[in-house]
RNA sequence: GCCCGGGUGGUGGAACUGGUAUACACGCAAGACUUAAAAUUUUGUGGCCUAUGGCCAUGCGGGUUCGAUUCCCGCCCCGGGCACCA
């Protein structure tokens, strides 16, 4: 008997594969498609491990097997090659990556091919050829021209250790996910991609998708969305007391303003106007009182308009919002007139103002303004030496002015007040009545102009809070059992719309809180708090209360001072976060909470709202090895785009022209980003540097090399420099099966034809670490190019598959530190790759993790040798049984291939070929047949016996064998049970039916002896199984 | 805390839709071959007992059923995802 060598079987199969082209694909339309996808390698000095072999072994079969089927099927790999690894090698060495990569790429590819996957090597990638990150800059540019790229100062998180941003999904509790280092804030300018534009769409259509379902809900959770409702809560600088003046109009009619001073005293946030047949809310309001006791007014509105007093008349001009970017100089001066001082603030561009052109340049340039915004146009004008020349706008008669909801009287005021809006998000509206305080995260935008405008009179207090916050990593923040922190904003109150909507109730005015339990990156950084019905809420009020308790003698607190917990749901704990009836809550009392939450809503005008977790994504890195970012910054083209000729304003954007470019001269992403333009002769190659390091500053090391950073604007010819930061890892990877479709054409990134052919992956198999970030980024930018047309599906991955992780023998992560990693070279020398294939897919359920044990690769060749030696007992005979085994087998091994069952197909194989091993002969045709079931996961043995039967094509270009309908056995085993209990079985002939069969059974000694004497109630007969007499 | 998985021999793990629990493989033990070892091969291998028979075992406790690893209820433990997410 010849031994089974296999060094010499596996070397000559794979040189004859390779010698054929035997896996080479090419569109036919004549033949279904089939497209097998695993993630391709991430370079690595480590080369191949015993990871990856798990999944490229799994879709090699079913790759081998659809082609067996008739599909023409694409299995292509790459090297996913930019980034850290071999970045920080060549930190170390000084070796330039780009000879890092070509090595690494070489020792996968032996690696690979050495294990006989048959991928299709002429369509090989590798991200950081330039010939392929040429299409990754070609992408992000359409992100760019289309307003998805943005640049925006941000804290970033940036790890100390690699001296570089991370995105947020790249820190795991609050350290580095890559070297496990300290993370902290740092402000940094950084590319973004809106991906959140996308988040409905990448949640809604995993339901397309036949992904695993974990894989589905991994996806949801990172997405994170969740409906609510956004609530508008007032906020009034100066406490209003609980002696109110009566209300002018609580029903809300419209009324006329006739009298000035009683609309200055009377008119409140909730108020809404109507002016020249506009009607009009009001965003944020402001009353000045001056010292002779009279106030004036100024409201900001809804649609960007400014309503102002003007104090000598009985008019108000109305000026509208400016809704650009202005650049502001500050000054100020001294209005001559009034003792007081106002902030004064100088706009460079004022030409548009109710489409007029207001002023001359040259003769009066500047505006004031005497609020404290940065983006509104001022309402009057001064000359040179600051003297008032005009208000702007329009004058509106007072009297032509109707007024609806004029509720509460200010006349009170100590001073002047300010009065503005707050929206929370709450997903639980039905809990409202029982809001006893609002929290606005230490970030929010109102908290720096509340500070600016003195309204916050705790102001050091609060200022010392925000700063301790910022300092705070991360991982303080989400520590867990933390104690809750906040600082109360003195001076502020909010007044709850469910008790101003309904009237003069009791409790009226809320304090307002800041707290960073509060992020301000989720919702609107700002909670209405239900002590009563929310954790975290109950908590951080208990904790206030705390303190306060301590403070008491101290600080003269009063038990009014503190939060009161009301409930408004029924129950007899203190904290109760279900659903019931309501209580305290006004007419809303004995509602059922999911009814109330759609009432309150609309009872204080709350807006629906669906918010995300997700945010957009970072796109630029510190870092030399990556691809760089094809755009280029010019001053000039900057002063271009803000010259407002080149604006397009609000109102003349085409609807629903998201991706459609607007401007023949700039595109889009370059109005967005003013500056910056685009540079379209690609690739924008990687220059070479001398030091690979990133910078302390925090620059990549391409800022350093100067002859590369300073160019010519492509598109004005001025003195321009070239971005200097790189993309991340992610980009190269969230394209790359479009790629492999059309791997070298240099017109486009792959032709529309093919795609039309391949596209989507049929199966796409990889890490579960994968399932999130790359997955979600991936769909991402598939849908984008899906819709600016450039590919034909708007999904990528039909089906989704994740192995589960091999540890060490052990069952620790495999690891250099812990010794216990198994090099596949090693594994192949041994046993060769069929038994290490074999061994892999056996080893465990496919999708869940298994420890490796080395021992089971020595039963893999064991089975091989079985099979090898069957060559030696064939026969010409058919054996009948034989026929029904291998039968049962073939259907087994199909649909277990088709389920990821791998581990019991082979054990099903194993037991065919132990039962033919009992009987000493096979008949060459099974035995054929056999070989061809087996051949997807061991191709170089099954190859190897397919010729030595006398075959001389590959046994990988024949049709999968098919089965016949299950044949029953002739024979039966039927199992006796007694009131469930096995006491016999027997063997029957499968004609019986199942009176007999029962009479078989009670003919049996021990069933009859186990019956007794008790009487038969019934018997059960499942057929061609078991008949169970229960008696009892 | 919420959401997914999972818990079966000494080990990795089987068991379709409620119908013979422990397939297959590793390991272990004994035998054969061998001067010997390795390799190979044969047999055995869940536990317990009063052993040609019987009882108990699929994380724990209940339930439904003629019959439950499988379905239901209540717990415990392990792994993963999300997480002051309002």
């Amino acid at each position: 008997m010849k031994k089974y060598d296999h060094k010499k079987i596996e070397k000559k199969h794979q040189q004859n594969w390779e010698k054929d082209g035997a896996y080479n694909t090419k569109e036919d339309k004549n033949k279904q498609k089939y497209y097998c996808l695993v993630e391709f390698p991430y370079a690595s000095g480590e080369g191949l491990h015993v990871g990856h072999v798990r999944g490229y072994t799994a879709l090699d079969i079913i790759a081998r097997k659809k082609r067996m089927e008739g599909f023409n099927v694409l299995y292509p790999i790459g090297l996913d090659a930019f980034g850290l690894p071999t970045e920080n090698y060549a930190i170390k060495t000084g070796i330039n990556p780009k000879i890092i990569i070509r090595d690494i790429a070489n020792t996968f590819r032996r690696q690979l091919k050495s294990l006989g996957f048959s991928f299709d090597w002429s369509r090989e990638i590798n991200t950081s050829d330039p010939e392929y990150y040429k299409w990754t800059q070609w992408i992000f540019l359409q992100f760019f021209k289309h307003g998805f790229a943005y640049k925006k100062k941000m804290p970033i998180n940036w790890c100390v250790d690699c001296k570089i941003g991370l995105a947020n999904e790249e820190v795991i509790n609050g350290v580095c996910e890559r070297c496990g280092g300290q993370v902290e804030k740092k402000e940094k300018e950084q590319w973004m991609l809106a991906i959140t534009k996308y988040a409905d769409r990448l949640y809604d259509d995993l339901d397309k998708t036949e992904f695993l379902e974990k894989i589905k809900v991994q996806q949801r959770n990172w997405i994170g969305r969740s409906s609510g409702v956004l609530i508008s809560f007032a906020l009034a600088t100066t406490q209003i007391g609980a002696d109110k003046k009566p209300q002018i109009n609580a029903d809300g009619k419209i009324v006329l303003i006739t009298n000035v001073q009683e609309f200055r005293e009377n008119v409140n946030i909730d108020s809404k106007l109507k002016i020249e047949g506009r009607e009009f809310s009001i965003k944020e309001l402001i009353k000045f009182k001056l010292d002779d006791g009279s106030f004036y007014l100024k409201l900001f509105l809804s649609g960007g308009y400014v309503l102002a007093d003007d104090l000598n008349s009985n008019s108000f001009i109305l000026v509208k919002e400016k809704d650009t970017n202005l650049k502001i100089e500050e000054d100020d001066i001294t209005f001559e007139n009034k003792k007081y001082s106002f902030s004064y603030k100088a706009h460079a561009i004022a030409e548009e103002v109710f489409g007029e052109e207001i002023f001359k340049k040259g003769e009066s340039e500047t505006f004031w303004d005497y609020t404290s915004g940065n983006n509104y146009l001022s309402l009057g004008i001064v000359d040179k030496n600051k003297k008032r020349l005009d208000f702007l706008g329009k004058t509106i008669k007072a009297d032509k002015i109707e007024v609806t909801n004029l509720r509460e009287s200010a006349s009170n005021l100590r001073s002047s007040a300010t009065f503005t809006k707050v929206n929370v998000f709450t997903t639980r509206p039905d809990t409202l009545f029982g809001a006893t305080y609002l929290v606005l995260a230490p970030e929010h935008e109102l908290i720096r102009k509340m500070l600016d405008d003195r309204s916050i009179e705790n102001k050091k207090e609060v200022e010392k809070y925000i700063s301790e916050t910022a300092k705070k990593k991360d991982i303080d923040r989400m520590a867990e059992n933390k104690i809750k922190t906040g600082v109360e904003l003195k001076g502020i109150k909010a007044i709850n719309p469910a008790y101003r909507q309904a009237g003069p109730l009791n409790k009226k005015e809320i304090p307002v809180f800041i707290a960073d339990y509060v992020l301000d990156s989720y919702g609107t950084g700002a909670i209405m708090a239900v002590p009563a019905h929310d954790e975290r809420d109950y908590a951080f009020a208990s904790q206030i209360n705390a303190d306060n308790k301590t403070q008491m003698g101290a600080d003269n607190k009063t038990s009014a001072d503190r939060i009161e917990i009301i409930k408004v749901i029924e129950s007899d704990q203190n904290l109760y976060t279900g659903y019931g009836k309501l209580i305290n809550s006004g007419k809303f009392n004995g509602m059922e909470s999911e009814k109330a939450m759609k009432e309150i809503t609309k009872f204080v005008g709350g807006e629906l709202k669906t918010i995300y977790s997700l945010r957009d994504w970072i796109f630029s890195r510190q870092r030399y090895w990556g691809e760089p970012i094809p755009l280029v910054f010019c001053n000039e083209c900057k002063k271009r785009v803000g010259n407002s000729k080149f604006q397009i304003p609000n109102s003349k954007k085409i609807p629903n022209s998201k991706l459609q470019i607007q401007n023949q001269e700039f595109n889009k992403g370059e109005l967005l980003n003013p500056g910056w333009v685009i540079d379209e002769k690609l690739p924008f190659e990687l220059p070479d540097v001398k030091k690979y390091e990133p910078t302390d500053t925090g620059e990549s090391p391409l800022a350093s090399v100067k002859k590369w950073v300073n160019v010519k604007c492509p598109k004005c010819g001025a003195d321009a420099k070239r971005e200097t930061d790189t993309m991340p890892n992610w980009a190269g990877s969230s394209w790359y099966w479009l790629r492999y479709i059309d791997s070298k054409n240099d017109k486009e990134f792959a032709s529309m034809d093919k795609l039309k052919y391949w596209t989507p992956v049929d199966w796409y198999n990889g890490g579960m670490e994968h399932t999130t970030l790359h997955l979600l980024y991936s769909r991402f930018w598939h849908k984008f190019l899906f819709d600016i047309g450039l590919v034909p599906t708007d999904e990528p991955y039909i089906k989704r598959t994740s192995h589960g992780m091999i540890l060490g023998e052990g069952g620790e992560k495999m690891s250099k530190s812990k010794g216990n990693v198994i090099n596949p070279d090693d594994i192949i020398e041994k046993f060769g790759a069929d038994s290490f294939r074999l061994y892999e897919m056996f080893m465990g359920p496919f999708d869940q993790h298994t420890s490796w044990n080395t021992n089971g690769v020595v039963g893999m060749i064991r089975f091989i040798e079985k099979v090898y030696g069957l060559l030696e007992k064939l026969t010409n005979n058919e054996s009948e049984d034989v026929d029904n085994f291998l039968n049962k087998t073939i259907k087994k091994v199909e649909e277990d291939i088709e389920n990821m069952k791998f581990n019991t197909a082979i054990s099903s194989m194993m037991v065919f070929v132990n039962f033919v091993y009992n009987k000493n002969k096979i008949s060459k045709n099974n035995y054929k047949k056999f070989l061809k079931i087996l051949s997807p996961f061991a191709p170089h043995v099954t190859e190897e016996l397919w010729l030595e039967t006398g075959e001389k094509e590959s046994i990988h270009k024949t049709k999968w064998p098919e089965y016949d309908k299950i044949k029953e056995d002739k024979n039966l085993t039927i199992v006796v049970q007694v009131n469930g209990k096995i006491r016999d079985k027997f063997i029957i002939d499968s004609n019986l039916d199942e009176s007999q069969i029962k009479d078989k059974a009670l003919s049996s000694g021990i069933v009859l002896r186990w019956i007794g004497d008790k009487e038969i109630k019934k018997t059960i007969y499942v057929r061609g199984k078991l008949i169970n007499i229960v008696t009892i």
